[in-house]
DNA sequence: TTGTACGCGTTATCAC
DNA sequence: GTGATAACGCGTACAA
């Protein structure tokens, strides 16, 4: 490895020098400048990021929790992330959960550990309280669920979306709706359920059903065809997400239950194959992308500016309506 | 930031004794042990990872090259990478490329002043050559192409995989199949295409015809409403990966061209949505969490063996016969 | 405008 | 068994 003192060395100049050249900081003379990019690029130094954040500490990277990067709306969500990211210089170092907390905690030191200058949070459930202490001075955005008044956060109301999913179904004329929800501690599904509740309980002579799901297609596939062997089916399902959403339509295709006469179905994220199953799956849309792009430029904000407050980026949901329910 | 040297101060002893103790490396006392043991629970010690690999030189970090998150295929290497890597202690940089063989250049650049501990490269476009220049002395592992005996790789016989599915398509009686292909210097892309050739030219008076696309779903979608308005339209589509496949479908039930009746389509990949759209996409399967937890084993030998000699992990092509082409 | 010298937090080599 | 101390590569006061 060619260090800053090679580079030092072969341009004739002291390393401060070098230095000073390579991060434009403070005076330098021309003949300086250009002797020393010749040497630096000849050598093909590359600074050692590690020496670098030791004494800057700043490591120019940032940490991304998510539960899965299999799960389409979170893949886009790194995307965004990355994107973003890269586009001020900054390295992004991936983490998936699997949706279990002690994961999240570990996680969270490793990033502590790796000097990262702040970290985006998606989908964790971990409480906010204990990610301040576990971080201490470590900037961090929360995605995907709202954050206090000490934490910034890029927010969708996913009560709204709960509600405006379920108030969709009861407006198809469906009276049995179930909601199958994502797993108990996750703050996005409570909202999420609770907005369910809430078109509910609007609605006299109408009862609510939850099953807990976890997020996975799978669990969306396992409570449908339960539900649909049960006494009871349901005329309509809101799955907590697309992924469960799927499952749904998979479940019911597969005990020949017609979709949307029998059985409507709305789901939650609008992921790109949301539009391309069959039927196409009625969903609320979460700009998946522009919330991890929207989280960098504020942890961006938190890391470079002083006097930076916590704020709360809202989004909309929006209900997209397809084929599984009209 | 509590330092080795907070811990050494409480625990009363120097520095070397806590790096001994909590590195458990050399002699140390039981006392020793126990004091150091507490005194670095009690501050919340995490060691510096930056200060560490600077003497180390070892990170345990490694970057993953990838053209896409978005992509499921992708998802899913960059889903096993990171488990496999977490699992001993690894953590993962993710680098999107899109597609872009200057923008895989810079990650490389990245990486390096990172010091990563190797690279994970899937789907990339570079050459390996250059990839070895570039790298210098950071082992990396090529996913999804052929590298030399200089390069270790996790290889799936593209071209074998490009057979299969024309083979497939020409045994399901069509004779006017089109090859939309990935990317032209896309190294796995040019694979399919030459194992689509070698199938079609085993049938004697059958044409071949390529339309370059990027492996994405719009390129797949485009290219399909151009042929299916053209004068000669064609009676099967060998998509380049299932993305593109899927554009393919949307693009021909948007014309009304019914599937399979009127046009068969394969993709590659077999990206968990390809069974759950309609008609399901008949596709080459490729394991890619397999496959990136595979790569990563390769590069954890890579790291701490010495004489680790570069290997081909080779996994086989297999076809998945759905709806779309029967 | 340039160079010297120190410190960042660790690990490793040596004396003790 | 333990503790100084010298690296690791870089940024930056401070002096020149």
């Amino acid at each position: 490895m060619t260090t800053i003192g090679d580079v030092a060395k072969a341009a004739g100049f002291s390393v401060s020098t070098v230095s000073r050249v390579l991060n434009g900081s403070g005076y330098v003379s021309e003949e300086a400048k250009v002797r020393v990019e010749q040497a630096a690029s000849l050598l093909q130094y590359t600074p050692n990021g590690l020496a670098r954040g030791l004494v800057s500490k700043r490591t120019l990277s940032i940490g991304l929790l998510i539960p899965d990067v299999s799960n389409p709306f979170f893949a886009d969500v790194a995307r965004g992330t990355e994107d973003e990211a890269g586009s001020i210089g900054y390295s992004v170092i991936l983490c998936n959960s699997d949706w279990q907390v002690p994961r999240e905690k570990m996680y969270i030191n490793i990033l502590r550990s790796r000097w990262v200058d702040g970290v985006v949070i998606a989908g964790a459930r971990i409480e906010e309280k204990r990610l301040r202490e576990d971080l201490r001075d470590v900037p961090f955005v929360l995605v995907d669920r709202r954050g206090s008044a000490l934490a910034d956060s890029v927010w969708i109301d996913n009560e709204e979306g709960g509600f405006l999913a379920t108030q969709h179904l009861l407006e198809c004329g469906c009276r049995n709706i179930v909601h199958i929800s994502g797993a108990g501690d996750s703050p996005s599904g409570q909202a999420r359920l609770k907005g369910y509740l809430r078109a509910i309980r609007l609605e006299p002579g109408i009862q609510p059903l939850v099953i807990e799901g976890d997020f996975r297609f799978e669990s969306g596939y396992h409570a449908t065809r339960m539900l649909l062997n049960g006494p009871n089916p349901p005329d309509a399902i809101f799955a907590g997400n697309d992924l469960m959403g799927l499952g749904v339509i998979q479940a019911a295709q597969s005990l020949g239950c017609s979709i949307p006469d029998r059985l409507k179905v709305v789901g939650y994220d609008n992921i790109s194959f949301a539009a391309y199953v069959s039927p196409s799956l009625t969903t609320i849309e979460q700009p998946s992308y522009t919330m991890g792009s929207a989280a960098v430029k504020m942890l961006a904000d938190a890391i470079s500016n002083p006097q930076h407050r916590p704020t709360s980026y809202e989004i909309q949901p929006k209900l997209v309506v397809r084929k599984s329910s009209s």
